[in-house]
DNA sequence: GCACAGGTAGATT
DNA sequence: AATCTACCTGTG
């Protein structure tokens, strides 16, 4: 039974600039967020932390959300905070060097609007945990996996995009999976990922708030205090720094970044931290917003998709 | 059947 | 300090 009216009425998101389809997709799915779904009908279904939305576009591009009535007062405020509406996008990306950077330029001409996630710390972490070696699709499914075994419900909830109602699950927290033996996680498709994971959570479980200091301290800091987390290196720190605590100058190198600076930037034999160096050198302060517009149009290149 | 996938850690040079 | 390898497993 569709039950369109236990969800809230679609309403604006005022602070976000009209997105094209492919810049919504790249900014719910493309690497960022791990538990966004293309629904039937063409919205997306996104789930974090205690909250669960649906996002659209209208016929001008203007992006709306709703929410199941019983929890939209919560995923109004949590949903502005998840899609940055403080982080003054704009503003960085004028401050990025797009005048002299003909590159970049493109990149951004072709994901206008394309931003920064602000997500739950220690979900991002998870999320990153899982990424080595993995494609996204992946990636979800893990994550998915993850929630529907270890995590709780949201119960029932409307059909919304769907035909049929829907059980929706959160992620566990890292308590949660700190109680779950190790071969229960590999069970998740983690594969040797289900060690650090594993490692991570019985670290956290022993060591409370600590989380919660490592997202408000700066970014060199927090870094630091990240990669001595089992599993962790640089790449997936600056990840998670980035897509869960807003630090734009968190700039993560991975074999994309470093195929793309190589190629567009001459960069050719260049080790992953020269070329760290580089990107904050050139980009700036938001480079680590730079370094997602490049990541989307190399991406976008590769599936062969024409840029703008 | 087999390389490859948004890496990290530990061993080896 | 730099370079090599094992680690799991679904996808193409």
């Amino acid at each position: 039974m569709p039950t369109p009216d236990l969800w809230s009425d679609w309403k604006p998101l005022p602070f976000l600039p009209p997105l094209s389809v492919h810049t919504l997709a790249e900014l719910l799915d493309g690497g960022q967020a791990f538990r966004w779904n293309r629904q039937p009908d063409g919205s997306w279904l996104g789930v974090w932390s205690d909250c669960v939305a649906e996002i659209q576009r209208n016929e001008s591009e203007q992006i709306l959300w709703r929410a199941p009535r019983k929890i939209s007062g919560r995923v109004d405020a949590a949903l502005r905070l998840y899609l940055g509406e403080t982080a003054s996008v704009e503003t960085l990306v004028d401050a990025l060097p797009w005048r002299s950077d003909t590159h970049l330029a493109t990149c951004l001409r072709a994901f206008q609007g394309l931003r920064i996630l602000r997500q739950p710390f220690g979900e991002t972490l998870l999320g990153f945990l899982c990424s080595a070696t993995k494609q996204i699709v992946q990636i979800k499914q893990m994550m998915e996996l993850l929630a529907i075994r270890h995590g709780s419900s949201f119960g029932l909830l409307p059909a919304g995009g769907r035909n049929t109602p829907q059980v929706i699950y959160r992620l566990p927290s890292w308590e949660e999976i700190a109680a779950v033996p190790e071969n229960k996680l590999r069970e998740c498709l983690l594969g040797f990922r289900a060690r650090y994971i594993h490692q991570t959570a019985q670290f956290l479980a022993t060591h409370p708030h600590w989380l919660e200091q490592t997202e408000r301290l700066p970014y060199p800091e927090a870094k630091e205090r990240l990669c001595s987390l089992p599993g962790v290196g640089e790449k997936v720190a600056d990840c998670v720094l980035l897509f869960g605590a807003g630090k734009m100058d968190a700039f993560p190198v991975d074999v994309w970044i470093l195929r793309t600076l190589a190629m567009r930037y001459g960069l050719e034999g260049w080790k992953p931290a020269q070329v760290a160096q580089f990107g904050r050198a050139h980009f700036g302060a938001a480079a680590g917003l730079a370094q997602q517009f490049l990541f989307a149009y190399e991406r976008a290149v590769k599936r062969g998709v024409r840029a703008q």
